[in-house]
RNA sequence: GCUGGUGUGGCUCAAUGGCAGAGCAGCUGAUUUGUAAUCAGCAGGUUGUAGGUUCGACUCCUAUCACCAGCUCCA
């Protein structure tokens, strides 16, 4: 039989061989470091005996595919751990994920982080008495037996998902055995690094409607090294969490008295917005986009004819008692209810498209408590938002132009490789969607068209459309690697009937247009955060709240700081004087913790000289002596023209 | 909403049933200083909130609010 290796080299065997004897055949040094292989693309424990002909790839834990071998054994040691130290505990499931892996149980009192020590203390003991690992299999009625007989409640549910004629695999390491695909380690003490991260709560299959286990997250490496430095990373990410700094550089609060989901923008805070919405609302005049300012709350029959009384009731803030006599009103989760409304004043000629109306608008929505985040996920956010109200002949070009606009805006912010689109579609078995298959079917085929026209790289993704119509999601990742929508251009095809919109065409005929929804730059609050965490705080001068901190030496260059501060906010540029009477060290260095882009330093030099200032960056450190006149206008240039850093 | 955790001055943290404390920040004064922390003094707390247990509660119990992690959700 022939074994034919990654690099292409074959192998003859005259008997049927294992891999890790085959691995053994090739290198001594690879038998050792092998963890596992795949045969013909499929991974397999080393000890599987090859009889035929085969692709075989070996792998050790330098590859993706050994590491996630590794961390899932270590994942059976956690949970031979727990059903050692808590026989009743039911085991459900234990993937590896990225960085890591996890095991749900259902314990029967529930654990918390401290009992974590005594979990790793019993892994430990495992590893130390290195079990032998062995697959076996069993058909169905036989493997439901066996787990049934350990009280695996869980396990029998899941081996009873599986097709009628599968032999369904076991691990075995000492007393422990557990349903499993594999592959695995030869045996437990393989295992050299492992930590146990926390402790939390996960609904078994991933449904609310199920009972919730306790998920305990670990992670494991090969040395320990690779581990503390594992552990040393995540609190370099922690330090740039936006939650954290975002408060602690004074950018927002929150307030017991206030609420959930309601944080307070602080002076800071409130310039970078400021300077993002002043700069989105000019771009979007000067590409055609009419401002519109509707308000944020509305009658319940304007969500009605939307479909979001019926859809999203529960999500919106109701004033008064629906089920009472009397006005209903609800603040609005969104504006495309209102925009229409503009829309509709007045009879519109096909001239009169495409109509672009763009708001910055407050939007409330009622999130249920646990979902609140920082500034990701609020109760009252300010959305970019807007709506284009088109001809069917023009969405294309329409499309691209949002398209366009939203890159523009993710370039100048520096986050334009920080994205991946989505291509939302419709679920198939969710009711959540307009009943009309034939409109979703052709939407969902404009989109692609447009999407693949425009040579876009999309991952497509299944029930993640809007209620009315598929759409483009630009999707960013926070400081942890949690994913989110930042922008979003979606198509409708029903606002335009449910809302009698009109337009009378060339021919003097009636027709119905088509609706883009789209935001700009997304939502003011999580761009952001997101923007707080991608520069840990230290903003590109043109968003910086305080673009440069004067630092006069003693009082007798106050004067002088003063006359230079009074010529740079001519200019239109954010500056702070430090008057403390302290040394020019500690006024430095408090500049340099606020993270302001530029120090300028003032003392008798600059005084008696009269046209120079000594300037200090963030970034760069000393840049030495220049004239004030450069200085200022490089500061400007770098305002005006969005210059963001590229480290 | 669910599971778990946390809540002590603006911030970081002490005080494990017996007098609420420190550093930084703040204020006042002195100091006038050249590229990451000058010195001294002063002030600041109903320990998230409301109940309860106790001779006595930051500490124990109950409820509630907020924050954090994860799950679920996210027009």
């Amino acid at each position: 039989m022939k074994i034919t290796l990654k690099n292409g080299n074959a192998v003859e065997f005259e008997q049927p061989i294992s891999l890790y004897e085959i691995a053994k055949s090739i290198s001594q040094g690879l038998a050792r470091e092998a963890v596992t292989a795949s045969v013909d693309g499929e991974l397999y424990d080393l000890s599987t005996v090859l009889d035929k002909d085969a692709q075989v790839n070996f792998y050790t834990l330098k590859d993706k595919e050994g590491l996630n071998v590794y961390r899932h054994t270590c994942s059976h040691v956690l949970a031979q751990a727990v059903k050692t130290i808590y026989p009743t505990a039911q085991l459900a499931i234990g993937p590896t994920i990225e960085n890591g892996f996890y095991y749900d149980f259902d314990f029967k009192t529930p654990i918390t982080q401290d009992d974590l020590a005594k979990i790793e203390e019993e892994m430990h003991a495992i590893i130390k008495a290195d079990l032998p690992i062995s697959r076996f299999e069993l058909p169905r009625k036989e493997a439901v037996n066996l787990m049934k007989g350990y009280g695996e409640s869980y396990k029998v549910q899941l081996i009873e998902d599986l097709p009628e004629d599968a032999h369904i695999s076991f691990y075995k390491q000492g007393a422990f055995t557990d349903l499993c695909k594999g592959p695995h380690l030869s045996s437990t003490g393989k295992i050299k690094a492992f930590k146990l991260m926390s402790v939390t709560g996960a609904y078994w299959r991933g449904n609310e409607k199920n009972k919730m286990l306790t998920r305990i997250y670990a992670t494991a490496f090969e040395k320990r090294s690779e581990l503390d430095e594992y552990v040393k990373l995540q609190e370099e990410i922690k330090a740039k969490d936006h939650n954290k700094l975002g408060r602690d550089l004074g950018f927002f609060m929150t307030s017991d008295v206030v609420g959930q989901g309601l944080p307070i923008i602080m002076p800071k805070g409130v310039k970078v917005m400021q300077t993002m919405i002043r700069f989105v609302e000019d771009e979007e005049e000067r590409r055609g986009f009419i401002p519109t300012r509707t308000p944020i709350m509305a009658k319940s029959d304007l969500y009605k004819i939307s479909g979001h009384w019926d859809h999203y009731r529960d999500k919106m803030f109701v004033i008064g008692d629906p089920d009472a006599e009397g006005e209903v009103l609800a603040l609005r989760p969104m504006t495309c209810p209102f925009q229409y409304q503009v829309f509709k004043n007045g009879l519109k000629s096909y001239r009169d498209l495409p109509a672009r109306y763009s708001e910055t608008a407050t939007e409330l929505r009622n999130e249920a408590s646990g979902e609140m985040h920082g500034l990701i996920r609020v109760r009252q956010f300010t959305l970019s938002d807007g709506h284009i109200i088109c001809a069917p002949d023009q969405i294309e070009s329409e499309f691209k132009n949002c398209l366009d606009l939203s890159l523009y805006f993710l370039k100048c912010l520096g986050m334009e490789d920080d994205i991946t689109f989505r291509f939302s579609k419709r679920g198939k078995d969710n009711d959540k969607y307009i009943d009309n298959d034939k409109a979703w079917n052709e939407t969902e085929a404009l989109m692609k068209k447009i999407l693949d026209h425009l040579g876009l790289d999309y991952v497509e993704a299944e029930d993640e459309a809007a209620f009315y119509g598929p759409k483009l999601d630009f999707q960013a990742k926070n400081v942890y690697g949690k994913e989110d929508t930042l922008i979003t251009i979606q198509l409708d095809f029903a606002a335009g009937t449910s809302f009698e919109m009109s337009y009378i065409d060339q021919d003097g005929n009636k027709q119905t247009p088509f609706v883009i929804h789209r935001s700009s730059i997304g939502c003011y609050e999580r761009v952001f955060a997101m923007l707080i965490e991608k520069y840990a705080g230290a903003f590109p001068t043109w968003l910086s709240p305080v673009q440069v901190k004067i630092l006069p030496v003693t009082d007798r260059s106050l004067e002088y700081a003063n006359s230079i501060a009074a010529s740079m906010r001519e200019k239109g540029l954010r500056i702070e004087i430090d008057t403390r009477s302290e040394k020019i060290g500690r006024k430095i260095r408090d500049a340099q913790l606020d993270k302001v882009p530029y120090m300028v330093i003032i003392g008798d030099k600059e005084v008696a000289d009269g046209t120079v200032v000594s300037v200090r960056s963030r970034r760069e450190g000393e840049l030495g002596s220049m004239s004030t006149k450069d200085f200022i206008e490089k500061v400007y240039v770098e305002d005006r023209d969005k210059v963001v850093y590229k480290d």
